[in-house]
DNA sequence: CGTACCTTTGATGTGAATCAAGAGTAGTGG
DNA sequence: CCACTACTCTTGATTCACATCAAAGGTACG
């Protein structure tokens, strides 16, 4: 009865879609669950892959991104540890439209379909909880189409870094760019010339101070009122 | 126990998320809905309004956009008959992140988050169903996020033209605008100008025949193979 | 410690927006 | 039925934000 905690149960068990979940349910996912060790630049899946399940990152980064015809790539999101993707595939008959590549060496858990499948069938808390994750998505997406088509270069990145500071920011805020300059200018639908310039323009307009990845804002509410 | 059966009964069975529920999950749904005649130009909600239910469109025609900061507008959306909307924000916390405006006139029905919550607890299918929907809609989101920063104009409105075309379109097809050239502008985040330019940059290139919202397009492959 | 990538800066190019104005086209009301 | 008003759509001239091209440091890591 009382077999060893793995580290793979405590990490399936700290996921959000699973908490609440009793330790049957745990233990039912695990075995459909896999640890998966990825070093930079890997590919956890393609553009076209089929899925057979999702992922969560444990530790280390992934970036989900579109190819572009011209051999480059669009950047949707970068995501780290606690963070989940490859939950909408699941439900449709389509493969990715993405590709998901490792920024960074980590390690990612792979849940199968079946699994979950079958342990939504048993707790309907799950579907419950996968649906307030996509319904997430689908909103963090709305505002990315609302960023890319209503607001500029500019916009776009005094938001990103306001984002980035966080919720409760008095006035002053440091913050910390997640990976490179190239990607996140890719991300905010910049070239990276661009994403350059932009910082530069704000930097001399004094809103922000940057010193390679760590951009200091001494103003908030004042690089704040730059985007209304 | 035979009572007689109500438009809004046919109307709520013959929606794609209540196919499969029995007649009672059917009567339990009812008692939450509420059918709505629209007129053009009205709106059914507003950015910023909370949620209190979702919507299926029965007739008529509704766009689901964003404002502007300089009082335009965005067209995510356009959606007509059988189509729904609003399924996510009811998982969500926070209120509608766009607004919904008539087209035309016509009639929607409005579900309560209430019944529908009930309903998903005793019946699992429809969170299935739900999680499907919602999957798809962030499917169409990334690929319009991939048109609007991997896509020049003229390939957005030729993919557009392509879809609207239809599935098993041998060679010929005629396609008709859903509305006015200015909501597709939108929608395809183009101006009304640089639609018309578009448009009539492929006439001249013998590729499709436009009269007023009516598109001819005489060789469908040829269009396609327009945006590799 | 060299090689590959990231970042910056400058010069130039361009796709689509904006500005402007005229020609349909369609509802509205007398 | 016609005049009136209001869009919708088109066409042309101009502008602009951002991309592209080019080249020189900077940084990191194998």
């Amino acid at each position: 009865m009382s077999e060893p905690v793995s580290h793979l149960q405590i990490a399936l068990t700290s996921l959000p879609l699973c908490r609440q979940l009793d330790a049957e349910e745990i233990d039912a996912l695990l075995r459909g669950t896999r640890e998966h060790a990825f070093r930079r630049g890997e590919m956890l899946f393609s553009k076209g892959d089929p899925s057979t399940g999702f992922f969560s990152i444990i530790r280390g980064q992934i970036k989900l991104a579109l190819p572009s015809p011209q051999g480059g790539e669009k950047v949707l999101e970068i995501m780290g540890p606690g963070q989940s993707f490859g939950e909408a595939v699941m439900f449709m008959e389509v493969p990715y439209p993405v590709f998901a590549q490792a920024l960074t060496e980590g390690t990612a858990l792979h849940i199968s379909k079946a699994v979950l499948f079958a342990a939504m069938d048993r707790d309907p808390r799950l579907a419950r909880k996968l649906l307030a994750g996509l319904s997430m998505r689908l909103h963090g997406l709305i505002q990315d189409v609302e960023a890319y088509t209503l607001q500029s270069a500019r916009q776009r990145l005094v938001a990103y870094l306001i984002e980035r500071a966080g919720d409760a920011p008095p006035l002053r805020a440091e913050v910390r760019l997640p990976t490179s300059k190239t990607v996140i200018a890719s991300r905010l639908n910049l070239t990276p010339e661009t994403l350059s310039r932009v910082l530069h323009g704000l930097a001399e307009a004094g809103l922000i101070e940057v010193r390679g990845r760590v951009i200091q804002i001494p103003d908030l509410p004042r690089l704040a009122s730059e985007n209304a």
